[in-house]
DNA sequence: TGCTGCAATAAGGATTCCTTATCAGATTGG
DNA sequence: CCAATCTGATAAGGAATCCTTATTGCAGCA
């Protein structure tokens, strides 16, 4: 049985007559005739009741036309998601990335990406950026996000793309440091304490905090690991427990008794990389992503990422 | 497109290999590349990564693997569905029927299909037996209950079958008749008021039962119409406002108050008949029916209607 | 390097599908 | 009452397609 059958047999259903379907097919009326009598030897049963001057569907041929209509719709609506999946409106997207920095900007991004394309189906999975090359690699995930960039990926047969470049920003408490003092310098914490954002999945971040204090504090900082959340790092840093280190986009939004103050002259700058696969396929909905993962950052922090589809 | 490129295509996706495919399909895997090309090339999209040494599907492919299997599924289940209409375990069945009559035996019958085939919608419309003919020819009922039979029937390209053959009977207070008096004729009721069960669709109803008095009592009855249900009459007998005259089969359930008398003497009979079309086509959905109804009548009242199919 | 397994491609043959031509039955019009 | 016409089924030939075998190109493996 072939949809051809179907298409015929409800063609000639609905004209009640087999010239008449024919016409609507442009075909010749013997061709409906052989597809519709072959379909009913397929079925061992009679459709139509042609009594010689009208047709008329059998009991079974009207239960069958349900059927029919069905599979032919079902059909129809296969090609159009096919056509929608293309497009990047429906399917999956799988995305790796590390927890707490994405916070600063993923949640945005996934809102505004559910608001346009609501048919996608998100996955994120969090995890550091060796499993990402693997996650990648193996189909697991379409797109990772972190901060390795190119050293793993190039080796691979991945792409990274910098999507993210801005300096780190040190939050404390506003009588710690009075806006009459002018900037602050990174050296002028070496004594504070440092709240580390979290327990697990900071060592890589932790060390990399590390590093800024060494290179451009000169300084060997002490840490602090307190809180899981930004926030409730942020209500202890108000209340004088120590400061926060972190990149700049981190802190977008103003907090009470919390003063931020950019580190312009330091060295070390904080940089994100997009990981793909280098696909023989552009996948729609993961392209469609990151495009409003950049118009979602702040202009400031984006690094070119436009350029490739 | 085809069926033949949804099953070829849902073969490669789950084997993820065009031989396996081929082999699971009994062709050469030629085949299935030209096909799986074919759709490829209808849908506009690539539905399969090669990259020489492995398959796998583009995200595409993966939504347009549901949509095939979903409308493979539909396609089988659309025979079987039709399997079934062969069997007259699914479709429709509608009956003509005289209301007042067959609610002394339709009703349990009605129970007993639906028990037996509860995927059949069953629709029952009340019409006369000129209408029934109409109703016949024009396919609106496939099963006329009624009792004008054989006359109206053979004319058209209608069948009309006995059903039902029963005598008369009369129900009357028990003290109107008691038990020691021995049985009555129909004769002996000559003063009484004759209830009537329904006042539209008695008509004919009353017609015959006026001719039933005539005939077997030599009597004009008194008719009196009141109330529309079995109950309500027969509740109305027993007060002693009057007797009911019906067939035998009406009162198969006794009624306090109430005695029934049948009328074994009388010259007239009372008949019901099922008409049907002279159907190039054995309806099986009517034909189970016609089973059932026959079974559930008393034995004594079925007419002979197992003969043909 | 040669071997094996895989999918794509080319070309020929087999199947099927559709076409034109014709038939049988039934209704319509003169 | 008979011809004309419309219906769907059937027969036969041609066209399109589908599948086959044979071959190529590519990648991993011994």
């Amino acid at each position: 049985m072939e949809l051809r059958h179907l298409r015929y047999f409800v063609a000639v259903a609905e004209e009640l007559s087999f010239r008449k379907a024919a016409r609507r097919l442009s075909v010749s009326e013997p061709a409906v005739s052989q597809q519709v009598a072959d379909l009913e030897g397929e079925l061992g049963q009679k459709l139509f009741n042609r009594d010689s001057r009208r047709v008329e569907l059998t009991e079974i041929g009207r239960v069958f036309l349900r059927g029919a209509r069905r599979t032919l719709a079902s059909a129809k609506e296969a090609v159009a998601q096919a056509q929608e999946a293309a497009a990047g409106e429906r399917g999956r997207l799988t995305i790796g990335s590390i927890d707490p920095l994405v916070h600063a900007f993923l949640p945005d991004a996934l809102a505004k990406f559910r608001e346009h394309f609501p048919l996608v189906e998100v996955t994120v999975l969090n995890m550091d950026d060796r499993t990402q090359v693997e996650a990648l690699a193996n189909g697991t995930i379409m797109l990772g996000i972190g901060w390795a960039g190119p050293n793993l990926a190039e080796s691979q047969s991945l792409t990274a793309k910098p999507l993210l470049r801005c300096s780190f920003a040190l939050a404390c408490a506003e009588h710690r440091w009075p806006a009459t003092r002018g900037k602050p310098k990174l050296s002028d914490f070496r004594e504070d304490n440092f709240l580390a954002i979290s327990t697990e999945a900071g060592s890589d971040f932790m060390h990399l905090l590390r590093t800024v204090c060494q290179r451009d504090g000169g300084f060997e900082p002490n840490f602090l690991t307190v809180g899981n959340s930004l926030e409730s790092i942020l209500s202890m840093v108000a209340a004088g427990r120590g400061v926060l280190l972190g990149p700049q986009i981190l802190f977008r939004h103003p907090t009470a008794g919390v003063s931020f103050h950019i580190l312009n002259g330091a060295k070390e700058k904080f940089k994100m990389f997009l990981m793909r696969r280098k696909m023989p396929e552009p996948v729609a909905t993961r392209d469609n992503f990151i495009k409003i993962l950049a118009q979602s950052l702040p202009r400031a922090c984006r690094a070119e990422i436009q350029d490739d589809k």
